[in-house]
DNA sequence: CTGAAAGCGCTTACAG
DNA sequence: CTGAAAGCGCTTACAG
């Protein structure tokens, strides 16, 4: 660790309200590594506190100066062991390791393992047709060595990049949550199987074009795309290129690149279904922005749904966000005062249309019924709590990312689309 | 386009419900690209059908079979034209662009305009030193090849890389906002200035480790690190190599590692004082993990406003989630029923607060206030709508993208703190 | 201002 | 099973 004069220092410990049986390791565990870093010569240059939240006002003089880390006892000694063994590190090495210094190269290995370099790169490889002697021997040298090989070099020769696209265009329904966790989920599953993920926006013209070239260059072998609904053409470009691609969302056109979606219909219709089931029959729906493709389904399912009950959509176009869905609630519920239920695309909608119905002093959901889609964060603190349907966001994520693996290995895969699940809450 | 036999098709238009004025040069339009297609040779295997809301039922039939397509006016015909200038290029290229050709080298660039690849390179790298005529001679061959330089062969010689880490560890404070927010910008910013993004994970100790294997590898000129609760020691480490690295939020540990971060303690402050400014006195707090440096400031922050006005602060210590904060309210409340006032490290621990003070009967604000910190999503949404502290995630995220490219630029940086503004609503 | 040439660190037929 | 050698596509002193 680095003072802000730019000095080593080394930890001191002050812990209280700790257990005692805990705490005796605890102490024990850190005064050692403390020992060792001492006697290599660190020199204590400051005092870093972990304690209890009874100390709190104690040790504030210590945290203005150097911070102060409240843990519980098994972060503590996680972090203890952590910090340890990195300082016996550090300190082994002779001071700071040096950034500058070359890394060591297949050549270097080669030497060390006294083979040649095609054998090195043979086992760094996993090819099987090497003895074990140099095997060991390899393996032996790129330990010691710190070995890693250079990307560059071998993707210059190799023409793979290991590398997926994960491009991101403007987030117009889905929200934060798809993103966070198709981020961490596809990356996840990608870095397993050995690939590294570029982050790349597609959100305006210039940055289109890159994604194009980006991928028209091969700097990648595989391209996630989402979310596709004002991007069918670039889909279709990126796919034109042969370099695997996949998208999110069913694409408004007819496609052979391969997609992860979410049963849209299949959802609005149990949402409908739920309502008709709850007796009501005279059921008003907010509608989205009808060039999105989940809406144009979701609309179809609701429609669907009706009919089946001999009925017919009644509708209110909307935008995107609450204060739309409030507006367009209004507007539906004096044209249609008879309404006893709302249907929207969106929980954004629904929750604008809790606070249309407040304002107008129909209660939710005696008077008025209401049901959204997507089972956003919000959905369950609303009061009274939304009844909604469930789009399944891990489960996307995790589709997309095999769907690009098997992509990847070669194989052809038609669409998945997952089922989007009805969750009852008190709003209908 | 492809259908899912393979061939190329069409479009064929079928618009209603446009406007007669807009409808005209929009059909003409179209009708313009499709000629061209025909003429050139692609065969009508299907339909394409634009139409508007009110001729849903009636082009259900199309939709099924190849998707249909809502789109207001301004979209449509920017589909439209893309569409068609996209036919155009492909058709020109006689049939589908080869992926498995060669793409065009230095050398064939240098072929082309007469020069040497080394003059080449000068031109695409912007050295000045070139004479007009050359430089006219190679821009002319880079836009008619369609030249775009090979990274990996590039990185191999400079060593540089012209890429960024963005490293996510677990999201146990901040959320999905947070995330999608830096993402989005620090991807929108570093594509700006040239970088590339490697997205990465470091939630476990293999992906810790690759992260490091990564920086210490050079394959990354840059590292941005969040959130950095857990991961002092990673960042130090990675701070070792040289590489510049940038956190988010301030570290446990005294460090020189710039960071980004929200005033939590003025937030916390503020938040305080407003509850005193209503006259309440007596005020409980729930208290979030203690190991988060974000959760220490704003207990410091709390301590230090109640202090001022010469009151202790009432701590009950949980987790992360509503349930957690419910259950730490309910505790708070029934020890000491004299409570006035909640205050929260986290909105979703406000939001349990809530929950819990409707199950015990308490009105909130009449009996007991709640404010909360963080501003998420879900705190406008809940009733009473929830007074707290917002964290300005775009800005954070806008802050860490330019900090980091001063770092790119060699330039020292000090910390960032951006304000936490209060916002008031309903609850306090 | 320009070109010939060396070299970045790998992989991969090819020959043995 | 192994090594010598060519070559991936660029940049950059160096010499002119």
């Amino acid at each position: 660790m680095i003072t802000e004069n730019g000095a080593d220092f080394v930890d001191v410990l002050t812990a209280d309200g700790i257990h005692d049986v805990e705490r005796t390791s605890f102490i024990e565990e850190h005064l050692r590594a403390l020992r060792v870093s001492l006697e290599e010569g660190a020199k204590v240059r400051g005092y870093l506190v972990w304690s209890l939240l009874d100390c709190v006002e104690w040790a504030d003089g210590y945290r203005r100066k150097f911070g102060l880390v409240h843990v519980d006892l098994e972060t503590q000694r996680r972090r203890l062991k952590d910090s340890a063994l990195w300082y016996r590190d550090v300190i082994a090495r002779n001071g700071l390791p040096d950034g500058r210094t070359r890394r060591p190269t297949l050549e270097t290995v080669a030497a060390r393992a006294g083979v040649s370099r095609a054998t090195v790169s043979r086992v760094v490889n996993g090819e099987a047709s090497v003895s074990a002697e140099a095997r060991e021997a390899v393996l032996r040298a790129v330990r010691e060595l710190g070995y890693v090989p250079n990307a560059a070099a071998r993707s210059l020769v190799t023409r793979r990049t290991d590398t997926v696209a994960l491009v991101l265009s403007e987030p117009r329904h889905g929200g934060d949550a798809l993103i966070a966790a198709i981020v961490r989920y596809v990356t996840s599953m990608l870095e397993g199987a050995g690939k590294q993920i570029t982050l790349m926006l597609a959100d305006t013209a210039d940055s289109r074009r890159r994604v194009v070239q980006h991928v028209e260059a091969r700097q990648a072998d595989g391209v996630v795309l989402l979310p596709p609904d004002d991007h069918g053409p670039l889909a279709e470009r990126l796919a034109r290129t042969g370099v695997p691609v996949v998208l999110l969302g069913r694409p408004a056109v007819a496609s052979l690149v391969p997609h992860v979606d979410v049963d849209n219909a299949g959802g609005a219709a149990a949402a409908t279904a739920h309502l008709l089931g709850r007796g009501r029959r005279r059921i008003g729906m907010l509608c989205g922005p009808t060039d999105l493709v989940a809406v144009q389904d979701r609309l179809a399912g609701h429609r669907d749904a009706l009919r089946e009950a001999g009925l017919r959509p009644l509708l209110a176009l909307s935008g995107l966000d609450r204060e739309s869905g409030a507006a367009a609630a209004r507007r539906l519920l004096s044209d249609h005062p008879e309404l006893d239920a709302l249907f929207t695309t969106s929980d954004d909608l629904a929750i604008g249309a809790l606070r249309a119905a407040r304002d107008l002093g129909r209660r939710v959901p005696e008077d008025l019924a209401v049901a959204g889609f997507g089972d956003i964060d919000a959905a369950s603190c609303t009061t009274p709590a939304l009844t909604t349907v469930r789009v399944p966001v891990e489960d996307q994520a995790l589709a997309l990312a095999r769907l690009m693996l098997s992509r990847l290995d070669g194989r052809h895969a038609g669409p998945v689309v997952l089922p989007a699940r009805l969750v009852v809450r008190d709003s209908a």
